[in-house]
DNA sequence: TTAACTGGTTACCAAAAGTATACTGGTTGA
DNA sequence: TCAACCAGTATACTTTTGGTAACCAGTTAA
């Protein structure tokens, strides 16, 4: 019977973890990198070829523009999107995928492949 | 050049999207099952034993108790993870990692493995 | 007796997230 | 000229989330 909890007892009786994941660990980093709402989604339709603004809004029907807007802006942030203004006058924009996000699409796959498998 | 962004222009010019994801694709479903704050953290550690709900919570250390009950109940409807009582008196339960809890762990490993490669 | 433990629940509050609608300022096509 | 497009932004609102702290009813050990 090892101490599999790495939980140690003091002398007074206190309880306390010897490994409290205090922060959070990569897991809880990775999906607040990759989990916040419709993240997954957009850099999925992204993952063939840059798309604009609007197209990206018509196809992921149920976000909002602001929502939209916001979380590409993050998303650039982070690394994960590329922002790029084609054209002025008719003004156009493309996100596409960067290096860095497509390395987080092999995951994407196996979530989704996981939800499919099981009907959720 | 073919019709890659699943948009057709109407004859007043309107647009739309053929194929818009109007409701919640695999991998917008997948996260809001699996990306909820702490819900990754939690299975983590149910994977090699059961834990006992005040353990857990002093190895999550980030976590207050009422979100992990909270966690903990969404988790069991879910069918992530089992809760056992295992003496009343003084009372005593653990959590349990389920089948179908197991059947997501490959996947945190590689959201891990992902986050700790690029040291996020 | 006191303090720590067990596994939670409840009330209260603050902050974050999301929704809905309208609007900008210009362009394009019928 | 009208309507639809472009890429968003502004504003106001509601909903959800999360955190703190207290509390329950019992048990155990110093």
């Amino acid at each position: 019977m090892g101490n599999f909890l790495e939980i140690i007892t003091h002398d007074n009786g206190q309880k306390q973890a010897t490994e409290p994941c205090l922060e959070p660990c990569s897991i809880e980093r990775g999906m607040r990198l990759l989990g916040g709402k419709w993240k997954g989604s957009i850099l999925w339709h992204l993952k063939e070829h840059p798309v604009r603004f609007n197209d990206l809004a018509r196809q992921i029907g149920g976000a909002s523009k602001k929502m939209l807007s916001q979380r590409l802006q993050e998303m650039e942030e982070e690394g994960l999107v590329k922002r790029e203004v084609v054209s002025d006058r008719p003004i156009a924009v493309t996100y596409e995928i960067t290096e860095f996000g497509k390395s987080a699409l092999g995951f994407l796959e196996e979530l989704k492949n996981w939800v499919e498998k099981h009907q959720l």
